[in-house]
DNA sequence: CTTCTGACA
DNA sequence: TGTCAGTA
């Protein structure tokens, strides 16, 4: 059994000044059409574009993208989640304790996983 | 051949 | 999240 899929091993970031999509995909195991949705959901993942209107990531896009990969499946947060624990971590770089702010720890143990959201959106819908 | 957007599931 | 069309 030859899978074709996609492997999620952690791929050397190749020693180039631009990427195309479908070469981060391949390196960080993310689906293109994944990639481009999470643009629309996290601000500081704007690749450039080219002329024609290519995406074109650079490695610090790459490693972002092994970062958020990481907060929502292995660690499963939501994208809302995800998107705090970044803000955070903005702040304070490598801050001994990033002292547990109450307020954002509903949000960042916030578990269900949006596809399941969506599921249970159509399964509400053929309940209908 | 690859990527892009938009629409729809 | 997943797929498809028509395109640049």
């Amino acid at each position: 059994m030859v899978e074709t899929a996609i492997d999620n091993s952690p791929q050397p970031i190749p020693d180039k000044l631009y990427f195309r999509i479908g070469e981060v995909s391949r390196l960080t195991g993310v689906k293109q059409y994944v990639l481009r949705y999470w643009e629309s959901e996290f601000a500081g993942l704007g690749p450039k574009k080219s002329g024609t209107g290519h995406r074109l990531y650079r490695r610090k896009d790459v490693e972002l993208l092994l970062e958020i990969k990481h907060l929502l499946y292995e660690k499963r947060f939501t994208i809302e989640g995800a998107r705090k624990w970044l803000e955070d971590r903005r702040k304070a770089p490598i801050a001994a304790k990033p002292a547990p702010k109450p307020e954002n720890q509903a949000e960042l143990f916030d578990s269900p996983v949006d596809g399941i959201r969506h599921e249970l959106r159509e399964i509400l819908k053929l309940l209908k």
